[in-house]
DNA sequence: TGATGCATTTTGACACTGTCAAGATGTATT
DNA sequence: AATACATCTTGACAGTGTCAAAATGCATCA
């Protein structure tokens, strides 16, 4: 009859109000000022006004909290990406040519995120959640197929296509890191990098 | 007359032998071992049969360790790219795709040394020490250089030479990253995914 | 209602970490 | 031989993640 225990976050808690909801919006607002490895559980529990313990009846551990955030993430990407896919009003050029500065855009306003979502520090060593698995390889998945679809529309050039898919998904990521790690600093380019992969990467028309 | 002080690294330690090369020995082989993220200092002096503070008198803290370590793979790396591409037994098609490969295996090879070089450890928040600084743009440098030569050669295509090699230092990073931190999986079809960014990059004749 | 059960929070503790200050030790130079 | 200085050690501090056990408060059931 009642709900299981379990679905903590599908009702409030008893003392705090909703401290895990609480928590996740302040470790984001924590990661975007000072960056993941500034992140510490205690200042965290200590912003939300709660013992230095608290957290870990909400969260297995830290990780599990980064993994939460990152999920979060996924969700969010993966909503908008397959809203602008589906939507017919442009061509599938323009899709293609919005898809690749988004990708980027969303790396660079959302940096920490995106290291989360797409870096080391959760994949590297297994540290992904069962949710977060859930939730990012439907996302992944997503953005082969995007890209094998502009392919076989003849967007894009290539024969292979799940190849071709990983090696822009790969410049998309590669461009977005070395920007957000401060290998590439003149941020003003970004645009203009991108434009550059789009243009390598469409199809050349042999006739003019 | 005699050496400047600051100039340790010239001359062996006086109590050890030579402590700073073999932390750094040591380092390199622990992160190797565990990863960036779990090489404490502590450990490592005490591997080195030193005390905890011992190595405070070789580096100015962790991250000038870490600086330290990049720094060495720049000068590594510099050398043998540097090597094969002034080699002209090999046609410039042939060091392209050779440069390519090396690149991406190089990563796959040594990644946590890698993620030191090319990663946000070090960069993303201004760590980089001025020796690491000293050594790493010219190697940025010269990666650049390296493909705008191959594209005036008409090895590569597109129209801005600048752009171009960093879209294609981007796919190269992006494929490294993907593969070692553990997105893309099945390590088997590094190569593969290598070839087909070459196949993408490479001028496309139009006469068969 | 009161009592029981359980989710939630807290306090205490432990083993780590990086790094500073002050003292001890050994080597080189005068 | 004495002085200077590079090197190394011991002691200490603040900070971290996380476990165990005790306290607290809410919900449900008798």
């Amino acid at each position: 009859m009642s709900l299981s225990p379990s679905q903590k976050s599908a009702r409030p808690s008893y003392h705090h109000g909703d401290l895990r909801q609480t928590l996740l919006r302040s470790a984001k607002q924590l990661i975007a000022e000072a960056g993941i490895e500034n992140l510490s559980l205690r200042r965290l529990a200590e912003r939300a006004g709660v013992s230095r313990t608290a957290p870990y009846h909400h969260f297995l551990d830290k990780n599990d909290l980064l993994c939460a955030i990152a999920a979060e993430g996924f969700r969010r990407r993966h909503q908008t990406a397959a809203t602008k896919f589906d939507n017919n009003a442009k061509s599938m050029l323009e899709k293609f040519h919005d898809y690749m500065n988004d990708y980027v855009q969303f790396a660079v306003d959302n940096p920490e995120e995106y290291e989360l979502m797409f870096g080391r520090s959760i994949w590297k060593q297994q540290n992904s959640t069962e949710e977060l698995r859930a939730v990012a390889y439907p996302c992944f998945q997503h953005q082969v197929d995007m890209i094998r679809c502009w392919q076989s529309c003849g967007v894009i050039s290539g024969d292979n296509a799940l190849r071709s898919a990983q090696v822009i998904w790969g410049a998309l990521h590669g461009i977005a890191k070395l920007f957000i790690d401060g290998i590439y600093t003149d941020t003003a380019k970004i645009e203009g990098v991108t434009q550059c992969a789009i243009d390598m990467f469409i199809a050349k028309k042999l006739s003019s």
